[in-house]
DNA sequence: ACCTGAACACCGTTCAAGT
DNA sequence: ACCTGAACACCGTTCAAGT
């Protein structure tokens, strides 16, 4: 009775890398990316944490592989939307990309934590590098340059995979940081209004959310909506790389 | 002899937020962020770990202050500049908001780790927002609507403090994540070998490293300028908001 | 071969105690 | 009031030992 496995049956504990990673993924996605480590993960699995150093050179290696499982996702996404036609115009490599960039912001989207991951790393998937292929693979039929084309990958930046760096992102946010710290509070609201209070010196910016954040949610920071956002900054870089492409030709 | 000071010098070991907060940014500049503990920050002072909760509430609230004072170094460098004449034209809100930027630039290219702690903060420091101020009076000057100026700065995300999240960043790529994680190297040529390896799979890529590669430090993946990226990527912005200012006139 | 338990060198932080 | 030492609850990881 060691080993109550039936014949062709394959061991249901088995543990691969693959589960190993499933499970950080799936983990990280309930619990958030602070609650992924090495002893958690391994109480998911139901074994001790030292275990997973067979699958896993560490946790470096661990981040690495939950990334590529990610990236996998982004790069599943954008397989199944509809082929360009072969006779599809020049013009067509512009709304082609933006397609394939929502789709993987579509990914990212199911996975908030994946994107800190995917900034701390120094390693790059390979998943990652094919979905930058087929992205530049669309300029290139657009009649882009080796050169805008380069340039063109350093400007979409993060926006490439689909998430932009939000520097004012006031869903919980104070503004402890400039006092003595002791300050502590959580909601939009009341960020708004301690913005409100010191209109004097921020005249600019308390006119902007008056006459901006009224419009729809009433009058807090948390007014801004992600997704149009996004879209707006790239069309602003795409419609920006389309001028240029222009430019190249003769 | 407890305690050896001189009449009216003030002690010179008296610790205060503000030496707490400059100590962790030295720290940080010489031997990176990871290096930076509540330990080895005491270890700095040459006080003990747990007396610097009596200047400083937690480990977050460390980071808010470190962020606060790299925030205080980029308003000053900013204010620094010259100022915009009052008959200045209309059409200066662009090269004024770009010398801003660049402004920005520089000190968090002297804080290498700051980028990466900004991203993390929830609260968002005073200064931070006074300079976000700045740059929305400049495109005020220069007629946006507010609603112009919302997008704008959500566009702008990172790239307004200077940078911009590169998820390309070659410098000691490895592409150990997609194999069994055993493979271990550090060279930004070994990753562009490894690529040029796939060349089938990854056909624009290799070509693109091919034909840009070339030009300077030969055939490495090394060769991006990320000062030349940075401005490309950031006029690209301006270029689109420029138009779209336009547009919204009368 | 795969998995384990104890142990090590770190974290941030609490707490009671010193001056 | 400011600072301290010991201790606690965590980390990732090493190592020798189990099967």
């Amino acid at each position: 009775m060691t080993s109550p496995r039936a014949a062709g049956t394959a061991p249901r504990s088995a543990l691969t890398r693959a589960r190993v990673l499933e499970s950080a993924v799936t983990l990280a996605d309930r619990d958030g990316l602070g609650a992924l480590t090495m002893r958690s993960l391994a109480r998911e699995l139901g074994i001790e944490a030292m275990s997973l150093y067979h699958h896993v050179a560490n946790k470096e290696d661990l981040l690495d592989g939950v990334v590529d499982v990610v990236a996998a996702e982004i790069q599943d996404a954008v397989g199944r939307l509809e082929a360009l036609p072969d006779d599809a115009p020049e013009s067509s490599w512009k709304p082609a990309l933006r397609r394939q960039i929502l789709a993987a912001r579509t990914v990212l989207l199911r996975h908030p934590w994946a994107s800190t991951v995917l900034e701390s790393r120094k390693s790059f998937s390979l998943h990652v590098v094919r979905y930058y292929d087929s992205l530049i693979g669309l300029m290139r039929r657009g009649g882009f340059s080796y050169d805008l084309v380069h340039h063109a990958m350093h400007a979409l930046g993060s926006r490439a995979l689909g998430f932009s760096q939000e520097l004012f992102e006031p869903d919980g946010a104070t503004a402890g940081s400039a006092g003595d710290g002791s300050a502590e509070e959580g909601a939009a609201d009341a960020a708004t209004a301690l913005l409100l209070q010191m209109a004097d010196e921020l005249p600019h910016m308390v006119e902007m959310l008056a006459e901006v954040g009224h419009q729809d949610t009433g009058s807090t920071l948390g007014w801004c909506d992600d997704q149009t956002e996004f879209e707006f900054g790239l069309d602003l870089i795409l419609d920006g790389l389309e001028r240029l492409a222009e430019r190249e030709k003769p």
